[in-house]
RNA sequence: CGGGGUGUGGCGCAGCUUGGUAGCGCACUCGCUUUGGGAGCGAGGGGCCGUGGGUUCAAAUCCCGCCACCCCGACCA
C-alpha cells in the first residue's frame, strides 16, 4: 500500500485545538487522525482509520487464535433484551433510548450480554455444544454524564467483547485464563505498558474479576501496586485488612464531653487531648467520622438514609462507596435533609442512636468489634469518647468507603502500597450465572437434566486503545506509533524539486511496497522541507525516509522516529536496508 | 446535578470595558521569488459575530431569557 500525502484526504494544524487538554487528544487532532462532531463524538480521518483497523485486526487475530468466533449484533436493540436483566433501569440515564414509529422503546446498545446469551440459547441446546466463546468488535453507546479527553471517553466506541459459556465452573475459570493470555498477548502486541489490577464487577454484576490498566498521569482508574510483593488493585477493589476483634468490656464506660468551637476532625483532636480527661492522648485516626450519604436502588423513587462509618483521618472516597452500593445510587445528605431529620445533628452524629432511628449503618473494616472511638455524641457541640464498637454501638456491616493511601498496608503481604493512574483498556469477568438465570440458558445434560450455563465477559476498548497508545508513546515532536499500530510502516519525505528526488522518492516507494512495506509517502510539491519533516513526525510513523539533497551523493536518509537516530543509506542499498528495519 | 469558563470565516484568537465601516495569525486560491527545519512579497475568496427578545437613530459590543460547548467533582471499554 502506499498512501500519497498529494492526495491523501488529510490537513495537519499546527496550532492546538481549544477543547483539548490531554496529549492523546490534541495530537490525534493536530495530525488529522480524529475530528470531534459532538461531545464524545469523533470521526475517523483516513490515518485514524487505518491505525483503528490494525488494533482492530489484532485483537481479531488473538481472539481468533484463542478460539473466538466472531459474530456481530445491530447497535439498535428493542427493550425487552434488557428488560428481563433489569438493566433497562439499572443502566438509568447512561443508555441512550429512543422510540420507533410505533412507539416502541429502543436503545442503543451499552454492551451486550443479553444479546449474545440469548443467541446460544436459540442455537445450543446439548452438553456436547460447550464449551464456546463468541465475540464482536462494535460501535457501543453510553451516554456518559461527562466525556471527555477525546477518545479516552466516548459516548460512542469501538468495543472488543467476548463472551465464554460453560458447563461448570472449571470451565469458565479455563475460559477466563485462556482470554487472560489472549489480552496479554495483544496489549503486548499493540506495544502497551499495562498492569493487571484486581477489579470490582460494577454494573455487570458477577465475582472474579480484573482490569488491564494502561499507566498514565491522564488514567482516570487510580490503582495500587505493592511496593513488595505482586499485588495490584484498582483502589475502588482494594480491601482494607481488618484488625483482630478486641475485648469491648475492656474499656472505661462511654463518656461525654463537652466540645465547643470543633468543627473539623483536627481542632476536636486538638481540644479533647488539652481536656487531659482521657488516659492517653488521641489522634485523628482515633476519631469515628460518620457520614450520611442517600442510597437509591435503581427504578425506585424513594432513598434509603445511610450512614457510613470511618476513620476521622480519612476521607470517604465516593468512588469506593458507589462501586460498592452498586447497582444503587449514592447521594450526599444535604442541608434540607438535616433539616427534616433532627435527630441527626450535623457534625455531631455518633453511631449510638442509629440503631434506635432505624439507620443502616455501615463501617470500615478498621471499626471491630472492642475498638473505642471517639465520635459525635449526637448533641450539638458535644463528643463522646469511649464508644466501643460491640458495647455502644453494632454496626449492620462493613463497608470499603474510606479513601486508599498511599503507604497503606498492602491486603496481601502488609508492606506499603504505591498509587497510580491509569487507562482502563480491558476487563476481564467470571460472571457466573445472571445472565444465564435471567434468560433460562440451560444446556441437557447426559443425565438427561439441565445444566445451567455459566458465563464469561471481556472486553477491550478499540478506540480507546488509539488513544491509550498515543498517551503511552508521544513525545514532544509529536505521535509515535509502534509499528505493528502505525498508518504505514515507513514515511517517505521527498524534498527540493529536482524531478530525480520524487522520481527516486517513487522508485523507493514502488520498491518497497513489493516487498509488503507500507508506504506513506509525502510527494506533495511546492511545500518546504521544514512542513514536510513537522508533519512527518506529527505523523508518528516510525521510520522516516529523507530523499533530498543526498541524492547528489547518492544517498538517503533514514530516520528512527523514536530516538532521532540517522544513517545514510546508498539508494541502492535503500529498500533492501529499510525492509530489514 | 454542583462549581468555573467560553461561544466572532475550516482552525487558533483580538475586538466588548467606553455602541458607529468585523479584524489578526494559520489554512485556502492566483502570480513572482524561495526550497534540508513550520519561506517572502503582492493580489484574492470565505463570517445572518450561538440563539430569541429588548434598549437605541445605530448592537459583536448594553440588558433579559434560552441553547450549546469546554474544564473541575459523582459513571465505565
Amino acid at each position: 500500500m502506499i498512501l500519497r500525502m498529494s492526495t491523501l484526504f488529510l490537513r495537519t494544524l499546527r496550532e492546538n485545538p481549544a477543547d483539548a487538554e490531554v496529549p492523546s487528544h490534541r495530537l490525534l487532532v493536530r495530525a488529522g487522525y480524529i475530528r470531534r462532531v459532538g461531545p464524545g463524538l469523533y470521526s475517523w480521518l483516513p490515518l485514524g482509520k487505518i491505525v483503528l483497523d490494525n488494533i482492530a485486526r489484532i485483537v481479531r487475530e488473538e481472539m481468533n487464535r484463542m478460539g473466538g468466533q466472531e459474530v456481530l449484533f445491530p447497535a439498535l436493540l428493542p427493550r425487552e433484551y434488557y428488560e428481563a436483566t433489569g438493566r433497562w433501569t439499572e443502566y438509568g440515564d447512561s443508555i441512550f433510548t429512543l422510540r420507533d414509529r410505533k412507539g416502541a422503546d429502543y436503545l442503543l446498545g451499552p454492551t451486550h450480554e443479553e444479546l449474545f446469551t440469548e443467541m446460544v440459547k436459540g442455537e445450543y441446546s446439548s452438553y456436547k455444544d460447550y464449551p464456546v466463546i463468541l465475540y464482536q468488535i462494535q460501535t457501543k453507546y453510553r451516554d456518559e454524564p461527562r466525556p471527555r479527553a477525546g477518545l479516552l471517553r466516548g459516548r460512542e466506541f469501538v468495543m472488543k467483547d467476548s463472551y465464554s459459556f460453560d458447563l461448570d465452573d472449571e470451565g469458565l475459570k479455563r475460559s477466563y485464563e485462556v482470554h487472560r493470555e489472549a489480552y496479554i498477548k495483544t496489549f503486548d502486541r499493540l506495544g502497551l505498558r499495562y498492569r493487571i489490577v484486581f477489579a470490582m464487577s460494577g454494573a455487570m454484576g458477577g465475582s472474579g474479576s480484573e482490569e488491564f490498566l494502561a499507566p498514565t498521569p491522564v488514567g482516570e482508574d487510580t490503582f495500587v501496586t505493592c511496593t513488595a510483593c505482586d499485588y495490584a488493585a484498582n483502589v475502588e477493589a482494594v480491601r482494607v485488612p481488618a484488625p483482630e476483634p478486641g475485648d469491648p468490656t475492656a474499656y472505661p464506660p462511654l463518656k461525654v464531653l463537652d466540645t465547643p468551637n470543633t468543627p473539623t476532625i483536627e481542632s476536636l483532636v486538638d481540644y479533647v487531648n488539652s481536656l487531659g480527661d482521657l488516659d492517653h492522648p488521641i489522634t485523628a485516626a482515633d476519631t469515628l467520622k460518620n457520614v450520611v450519604v442517600k442510597v437509591r436502588q435503581p427504578g425506585s423513587a424513594d432513598s434509603e438514609v445511610l450512614v457510613i462509618g470511618v476513620p476521622g483521618d480519612r476521607e470517604v472516597d465516593m468512588k469506593r462507596l458507589e462501586v460498592n452500593l452498586e447497582p444503587a445510587s449514592v447521594a450526599m445528605f444535604e442541608a434540607e435533609d438535616f433539616a427534616r431529620s433532627p435527630a441527626l445533628v450535623r457534625g455531631y452524629i455518633g453511631p449510638q442512636i442509629l440503631r434506635h432511628l432505624g439507620i443502616r449503618y455501615l463501617v470500615d473494616p478498621r471499626v471491630v468489634v472492642g475498638t473505642s472511638w471517639v465520635t459525635g455524641a449526637n448533641q450539638p457541640d458535644r463528643h463522646a469518647a469511649n464508644v466501643v464498637a460491640g458495647r455502644d454501638f453494632e454496626p449492620d456491616g462493613t463497608i470499603e468507603a474510606a479513601e486508599i493511601r498511599a503507604g497503606d498496608p498492602c491486603p496481601q503481604c502488609g508492606s506499603a502500597l504505591s498509587i497510580d493512574r491509569g487507562i482502563e483498556i480491558g476487563h476481564i469477568f467470571q460472571l457466573g450465572r445472571k445472565y444465564a438465570d435471567a434468560a433460562s440458558l440451560d444446556a441437557l445434560g447426559p443425565d438427561g437434566k439441565p445444566i445451567r450455563i455459566t458465563m464469561g465477559s471481556y472486553g477491550i476498548g478499540v478506540s480507546r486503545a488509539v488513544a491509550a497508545i498515543a498517551e503511552q508513546t508521544y513525545d514532544e515532536l509529536g505521535l509515535c506509533w509502534p509499528r505493528e499500530v502505525a498508518p504505514a510502516d515507513v514515511h517517505i519525505v521527498a524534498t527540493g524539486k529536482e524531478r530525480a528526488v520524487f522520481e527516486t522518492a517513487d522508485q523507493l516507494a514502488a520498491s518497497l511496497e513489493e516487498r509488503g512495506i507500507r508506504v506513506l509517502l509525502d510527494d506533495r510539491r511546492g511545500v518546504s522541507a521544514g512542513v514536510k519533516f513537522a508533519d512527518s513526525e506529527l505523523l508518528g510513523v516510525p521510520a522516516i525516509v529523507v530523499v533530498g539533497r543526498g541524492l547528489a551523493d547518492s544517498v538517503v536518509e533514514v530516520r528512527d522516529r523514536r530516538t532521532g537516530e540517522r544513517t545514510n543509506v546508498s539508494v541502492e542499498a535503500a529498500p533492501d536496508h529499510i525492509a530489514s528495519l
